[in-house]
DNA sequence: GTCTATACTAGGATAGAC
DNA sequence: GTCTATCCTAGTATAGAC
């Protein structure tokens, strides 16, 4: 159970699994997503994230000031790492159809690399805070929202350029995609690997679900 | 902190069930759907229910035994309603592509009109009773992911159909199916009436939504 | 730096008044 | 049938041992 202790002073919001090396705030977070996924944030207890992680929560307060804190960190690990995936593809000089398939693929991946985190991400922030939040902490609720958004733009910006070159058929961007990414978000609520075949399966629904909204932005037909 | 406790009998007019006649049983449910619609499971408190109501919890425990079998009662509410409307329609003699628009409009129409409760059943119900039911409550439990299947299960039929007829292009129904009603069932998520343009805003969103859906399934184009 | 022990409080549930 | 008063567990957070 010793393990050395690097600290990650900037802490930011790196992507958790993308080095090798987990520092111990790390490992609470990745302890933390797998509760708050199973059980939502109020449910979860503190005791139970450190039970997953094989401590007492004594360390878990050492690290964090409290729960909130935690919680909002899973939002923005989860948000960053979507964002860093996909928003370099979406300045790729293809087309919006390729790019757009580029973006979705990567978004699927993001998601189940990371099903816990994502889980977390998709059941909504406000809903489970409820206004028990510090002014501080409503500035980092606040920003994790404005990521949200940034990242609805980034897929809006493609939508809107392949209606203008005609790849898509034409409409409103802003509300197409909705039930764009609905199509996506809703994937950590039904996805179980074990129970959809592994590698072979997910290879499978990949396909469904990228054929599935590339017509659903596609010109109209015949 | 005294709480205000005359009754409050309009409680808006959406109705539990189609009679317009509310139960004192009906009025606690829909209290108890706008609770945990903002706040979650864990986090609604049975005062808080019963501030809403205009009442105190007293009341509620005379006629619901725990929160947990309130909170079973409203995703039962929801499934039932959907089922109620979507199903019929599943039946009738017209060809797939037309009533699988049908079905989208009406599923749509359950969640635009009954916003409290659809948010609550999308929430997921495992993940907010965290395995703390009785054997009693599980078999609830068990009966409403069995309504969920069901509910799925008319949709793919009707995929199934619409690939054997070659209006929707072929693949894995039971895949397919899923970005489908992800798509529509995202919306609880982020559609707010009075932030996306009253009546003249939703007939826009419905449009966009159905030509999703409905180009998301068709054939595959030149 | 990590754990143990504990204070403090919110909130689910109930008994009994009216 | 509805409310008031209260019990009691669970769980956040902290102080202090090691």
């Amino acid at each position: 159970m010793a393990r050395p202790k690097q600290q990650n002073k900037s802490a930011g919001a790196r992507a958790v699994a993308d080095t090798g090396v987990e520092t111990r705030r790390e490992r609470i977070i990745e302890a933390a997503a797998e509760a708050f996924m199973t059980d939502g944030f109020a449910a979860t207890t503190v005791d139970r994230v450190a039970d997953i992680l094989g401590c007492t929560k004594g360390l878990i307060y050492y690290e964090f000031k409290n729960k909130t804190d935690l919680f909002l960190e899973i939002h923005k690990v989860a948000m960053v790492a979507n964002f860093g995936v996909v928003e370099p593809i979406s300045q790729e000089p293809i087309s919006p159809t390729d790019r757009l398939a580029k973006m979705v693929l990567a978004h699927i991946s993001a998601i189940t690399d990371r099903l816990p985190y994502q889980r977390v991400s998709v059941m909504g922030i406000e809903m489970q805070l409820s206004g028990a939040t510090t002014p501080e902490q409503r500035k980092v609720l606040d920003e994790i929202v404005q990521m949200h958004r940034d990242y609805e733009q980034v897929f809006i910006s493609v939508l809107e350029e392949g209606m203008a070159t005609g790849e898509f058929r034409s409409g409103d961007a802003r509300r197409r995609v909705k039930p764009l990414l609905g199509a996506l978000n809703w994937m950590p609520m039904w996805y179980r690997p074990k129970h959809h075949g592994g590698q072979a399966g997910k290879k499978a629904i990949v396909e469904e679900m990228l054929g599935f909204v590339l017509h659903g932005v596609a010109r109209n037909m015949a």
